[in-house]
DNA sequence: ATTAGTACCTTGTATCGCATAGTACTAAAA
DNA sequence: TTTTAGTACTATGCGATACAAGGTACTAAT
């Protein structure tokens, strides 16, 4: 039992959120996004993410493009379909229904 | 893909810390506590909380005491040790933090 | 030729929510 | 008396996912 853990649970589902979400801003590669999520200090790393954004593309809510780097090999750039950011909006209400339920159940007693 | 497989992953972790508040209100048997998160739209079944009780039984963060019943069988009353407070302090730190940072990664996009 | 930096991918493990099924006690209805 | 309904606790197996660890491959500087 250990907070570590807990925290990785947590987690669980809030990822695809994030990720859906960040990538609703425009492309990304995923070493970029990796980053910009360190930035709002919710670490991922790569063992998660790319097996992530592998199921999203197969379930169609992201598409990739490649694209050439001067500076290493080339970079998956990842955007939203059409059926992704539908998903997005659902994820959002998911979200905030959960905030709201843990509130009420922390608060109330 | 679907949205209520979503709904049960973002759940994982958090349920921990939900029933953790619950009782730090006072004892509760299963039953009760079930009806209360189900008060707060937080829906969980019995398959989710008794091996979730007896966990944090075993890790020593919850004690519990029978007590007969006069409508059925006898009932469980489950409350916070000293440790499982000090646990619960922290996993609403934990909580917080995620939130924050879910905050700021959908926000920055 | 070697090293460092960047970027993508795969496999195996542990955890946890849930579906499902089962046991057992009380009390009221048939 | 037997059956049914309500309450309460327990056990087993499955599916989904975050992570650790290890691997491949390209570019550029030493």
């Amino acid at each position: 039992m250990n907070i570590e853990n807990t925290k990785a649970q947590m987690k669980k589902g809030v990822l695809e959120f994030c990720i859906l979400s960040v990538l609703s801003g425009g492309e990304n590669y995923p070493s970029e996004i990796i980053t910009k999520m360190k930035e709002a200090k919710l670490i991922v790393v790569e063992g998660t993410l790319y097996p992530l954004l592998m199921r999203l593309k197969n379930d169609g809510l992201l598409s990739y493009r490649w694209e050439e780097s001067t500076s290493g090999p080339p970079r998956k750039y990842y955007k939203l379909t059409p059926v992704g950011e539908q998903f997005l909006k659902e994820l959002e209400t998911t979200w905030n229904e959960l905030v709201d339920a843990v509130k009420k159940t922390i608060e109330k007693h």
